[in-house]
DNA sequence: AAGTGGTCTAGACCACGGA
DNA sequence: CCGTGGTCTAGACCACTTC
């Protein structure tokens, strides 16, 4: 019981079991170095751990306090479209519907902080699983920011796909709800009548400039967005 | 430009930039270490900060390579719904609907792991915001694990609340999708006809312990899941 | 065998912030 | 002021993995 990993998991034990309660001060690292017979930099790796974690809080001469957690965060993954159809067995086909560089509707304008006589990449597209429509990918791309997408077709890779592995971005900003399609929904899509979707809306930054801006709506009867995370409670 | 804090940014952007690419090999801390002129440990640090974020992969001897990214993660918070409601300016109120100790389904059973003739605590309530129906909240908690659940009323405080507050838990699952509400929830989130709803179903444990699980159902016109990433690729 | 990361120690100095 | 965390250095040894 010397390194710095272990001592970590001895201190969140003492955490998730309720030694230590949230909002409690915990002994300072020159009495845990004592305690575990090492260095206090020792402890101190495994306390920045704790903390960048956001399981505790540490002042200078304050010392070391559990966090009173009043949210808790959960992770969910972006990924290729294609990937996850083909990873669970069903056959992924694509459609390009629409290639266009346009001015956007204010909307649009407003959610990438473009300016109104900015022309913005439009791609309307869609994703099949076992040859029904899965996803509508209406997606606006920022070609100041991204200008190699202009020489992009997309007739053969998905903006979804192209970007996920070509473009990095900083920031991002999620949308989940549930709607009523509109009629060029219900036809793209194949829904019967009173069939609900799921509607995504993404915009990525590469620090503060719009990336992009993405509508992806699905039949809400063949559809789930699913999440698992173990540690949920130590993101 | 000396600390590890630096040397985490300066490489950071390295990756950001594209200087170094996806896949590939970067400098080994003795290089990088003579490069800023400082310990091997120092890097060291550095770059474990950008191997916890995920963005670099080390092994021995082979170095340390830039991950190549085929997901993308991003996170959202589970937050006291009264919180959300008050945070933004609404009135909230609490209703229980009903409280009881018994058998749950089949469905409840598997997914929370308990044995055929266990009783579960249910809990079917409501949160309103400013008068209007915002969340039905309808919940199975595990008393095996969770006894103290046993002398609690939830009559003034919502079972979301509570368990947010006192439970800890290790791992969680959502499921998150629209749909047609069946009759009870049109009733209790007085909804119109055609409107959808948004649920979001989840369940959590304490390392293998399920400890409850939600079914949590919103009207489709009066909400939306939003998130909101700083370094949503950093995660 | 040799190169690379993983980690510890001992000692040091600094920075912050509560008393 | 002075206790606490934040960090650096120099040197060391180990563990893994490729060559």
């Amino acid at each position: 019981m010397r390194s710095y990993k272990d001592i970590h998991n001895i201190l969140l034990d003492r955490i998730k079991s309720g030694e230590w309660k949230q909002g409690a001060l915990v002994s300072s690292e020159a009495d845990l170095a004592r305690e575990f017979g090492c260095t206090r930099v020792t402890v101190n790796r495994a306390m920045q751990a704790l903390a960048d974690a956001g399981l505790v809080e540490r002042k200078r001469k304050a010392g070391t306090r559990v966090v009173q957690r009043m949210t808790r965060n959960a992770q969910f993954q972006i990924a290729i479209v294609r990937h996850e159809i083909e990873q669970r067995g069903g056959h992924y086909k694509y459609l390009l519907i629409c290639r266009e560089e346009t001015k956007p509707p204010q909307k649009i304008q407003a959610e990438m902080s473009v300016s109104a006589d900015q022309s913005v990449l439009h791609v309307l597209c869609l994703h099949f699983a076992d040859g029904k429509p899965h996803q509508l990918e209406d997606r606006w791309i920022n070609i100041d920011t991204i200008s190699r997408a202009r020489a992009e077709p997309f007739d053969m890779i998905s903006p979804n796909e192209w970007l996920l592995q070509q473009i990095p971005y900083t920031n991002a900003e999620h949308v989940f709800r549930a709607a009523q399609p509109d009629d060029q929904e219900i036809e793209h899509l194949q829904l019967s009548r009173d069939e609900p979707v799921f509607v995504i809306e993404r915009t990525t930054w590469l620090s503060d400039q719009a990336v992009t801006h993405v509508r992806l709506v699905h039949p809400a009867n063949s559809f789930q967005l699913v999440t698992r995370d173990q540690h949920a409670d130590l993101l």
